[in-house]
DNA sequence: TTACGTGCAAATAATTTGCAGTCCC
DNA sequence: GGGACTGCAAATTATTTGCACGTAA
């Protein structure tokens, strides 16, 4: 009997709650991009427009800074590593990323933003999503006094079968 | 043959001067840092010595390498930072310690290498462990072809309650 | 003795910041 | 035009490395 999803998250966010739609990021990608930005109140300057394609144009993705600044130097868009970084995280603030921390050492950006976790891939240091039935978390922790819960991290570390 | 010996630490000014009942290592099974050098294999070198007291002291501890330095620093024992993070990393490759990504920007190390969670407590960047009994992970996901599972970490991030 | 350890300082890697110049509204 | 945005380079932070010297077995 598929019992009904356990995982309970808390998603307690400040500020602006709704969700971006982006149901609508089938069409014209340069024209839902302009849409989406100034939904979230974001000058859609070329470079967020650009990086906004590159970044919801296809899919799920999951993207460090790096990997973003290549894409974009790739498809002939010159963007400083510093706007990159800033970008990142102004998407981030207004919710239409989400930053995971699989790894220790670099910084990797989802662009689904709804609840889920994540699989990584040791030594590829690829992060991929987890179908969304596949993990439950049966009981959330009771936190210590004082503290409420702001998110549930799950990450599956693989290894390549030998 | 004698028994276990004293731990020889230089010059310990700290609250906890006395020397901890080693039985009580939760988490470690050897009876002195000396012995448990040679069981994994390492040279009992003197700023080891004094990092596992350090370390495997006072019960379960998650420490950054900046950390374990200013604690060597303030307990008198001249170790370099490059030392510390040479022994971290040591230490975890024999299984003495564990490393857990929960924060992207710093690597934290665990004295307690059982399967178990975190909290992570967000602002503060402090880590804790959940109780044993408090999180199950329901049903573990089936990895992608050609994969294997080697550990699945679960954070539950924090925030003061305002 | 001698290989393994350690300290120091310089090297990397990831990210942030200061500030002058640029571009959207 | 003015304030938001961008780019560049320099600054920070976390960590690693190269190499001469020290030290446990």
């Amino acid at each position: 009997m598929a019992p009904a999803r356990t995982l309970v998250i808390p998603n307690v966010k400040t500020g602006a709650e709704r969700l971006p739609d982006r149901s609508a990021l089938t069409g014209c990608p340069w024209h839902d991009v302009k849409a989406m930005l100034r939904e979230v109140g974001l000058r859609p300057t070329r470079q967020r427009m650009a990086l906004g394609w590159i970044l919801f144009g296809k899919g799920d993705r999951h993207l460090t800074a790096e990997m973003l600044y290549e894409e974009a130097t790739r498809a002939k868009v010159p963007v400083s590593l510093a706007t990159i970084y800033n970008t990142l995280h102004q998407f981030t603030e207004v919710g239409l990323l989400r930053q995971v921390a699989v790894d220790g050492s670099k910084a990797y950006f989802d662009t689904n933003v709804t609840a889920h976790h994540h699989f990584f891939v040791e030594g590829d240091d690829e992060v991929l999503d987890i179908p969304d039935a596949d993990v439950i978390v049966g009981k959330t922790p009771t936190p210590p006094e004082g503290f409420e819960i702001t998110r549930v991290d799950v990450v599956v570390r693989l290894r390549r079968k030998t």
